[in-house]
DNA sequence: CTAAAACATTGATCTAGAGCAATGTTTGGG
DNA sequence: CCCAAACATTGCTCTAGATCAATGTTTTAG
């Protein structure tokens, strides 16, 4: 019946450096830049120390420059991506052109597009960093094979997906039924600072308004 | 490590009946109405027969009225829901006491408030049958424990989730890029005939616009 | 079968937010 | 440090969709 073999990948050094560029792999011994992750996983699940090091092993670290691509339209996403520091966007592109922003990544949120991530199909998403952004990142299979063979993975993945459809569960009430300045105000509640931080642009496009709606919507604040 | 007894649930009698109102326990004994679920399941993942023994012996078959709810604003909702026939909504009532509805839950396609159901917080919304409705229901203990303890279970479940993120995404783009019209031939796209089988009001307020404005857009397609 | 209530349509306004043009301001690459 | 290019603001106009009132149609309870 298991499609993955519990046994072998639960041993551990199965699974490390599967996938990873090398230029990339001493990451995997800088153990300080992982905390943010295991404190990010220890909220949704207490860990003991073998599983943490299995993560250690699976993860790796990378540094983008700003407006740098980490997934384009018709690839297939192979990466699941834990945002240290800095912050990524999530678009599709509409027919006019215009970028479509879905979602903002910012410091301990994972992004990728589950959609291609989890079909194999290719993306209509675009990964885009919105400022220079520090990540950890982890190949498709080999955390699907952790979500397999841990448990405590497992459910740590259990619990990203259900919160990730309450998220977006409240931003469809919030499109269906709010203003354009109600939900300027929801955003501004859940990152107060977004607006100094980010171009006025991409604030617009997550809002689905106009940059010239939202100029004057700030007026209004 | 689990704090699910693994081979104690795993033997099936265990979990039997636990939170199932008397009159309703019939239902277990009664396969062909399962045998949709089945579909649904297998569909996300093969099942050997004793899988399936154990899915039977832990939901309930429930007949409900139209109009009926299943849950209220401020209850705990304690079950995840399976249709057979007929339809559910759920749904907000915003400040103005309208009805903002979230999601159609037609047959074979499983329903809960699923904030509420992890978090075991008081629910916001609404579950209430479009008409009269035949489902499959089972308890939350039982199916958290069953995801814990049968990993074809876990994998359908996290199959769920996936599919239920990736729709809900597809309708956040729906709502930040698209017209009205656009938004009901989409909808139309899914269900073509919803219009003749669920009231206008409801469409409408799936839709995010007035009955008028829907009205309106009827006469445009 | 019938009457009341709920629902749907349609016309006449009104308004939030789009689109466009002109102007000012920031940013970043050389 | 500078200048071009990208970004932000603001005024004017336009439009999709809301609101409200009047009328017609379908459901449902008795």
């Amino acid at each position: 019946m298991p499609e993955f073999n519990l046994g072998e990948s639960s041993k551990g050094e199965y699974l490390v450096g599967r996938g990873i560029p090398p230029f990339h792999r001493h990451a995997i011994l800088k153990m300080n830049e992982f905390s943010p992750l295991h404190l990010y996983i220890e909220n949704l699940h207490p860990l003991d120390k073998e599983v943490k090091d299995q993560i250690e092993h699976s993860f790796n670290f990378k540094k983008v420059k700003k407006n740098e691509f980490l997934l384009q339209e018709g690839e297939i996403c192979k990466f699941n991506y834990f945002v240290l520091k800095g912050s990524l966007r999530l678009f599709k592109v509409d027919p006019k052109g215009e970028e479509m922003i879905r979602y903002f990544a910012f410091e301990n949120k994972f992004a990728t597009n589950l959609t291609s991530f989890i079909t194999g199909m290719p993306s209509e998403e675009y990964i885009q960093a919105n400022e220079k952004t520090e990540l950890l990142y982890i190949p498709k299979s080999i955390f699907l094979d952790l979500v397999e063979s841990l448990p405590p993975i497992n459910r740590v993945y259990r619990n990203m997906l259900e919160n990730a459809y309450i998220t977006s569960q409240k931003r469809i009430y919030n499109f269906q039924s709010y203003s354009a300045l109600e939900r300027l105000k929801w955003l501004l509640e859940q990152y107060p600072k977004i607006l100094s931080r980010l171009p006025s642009k991409l604030i617009a496009s997550y809002l689905g308004i106009t940059p010239f709606t939202l100029s004057r919507l700030k007026a209004e604040l």
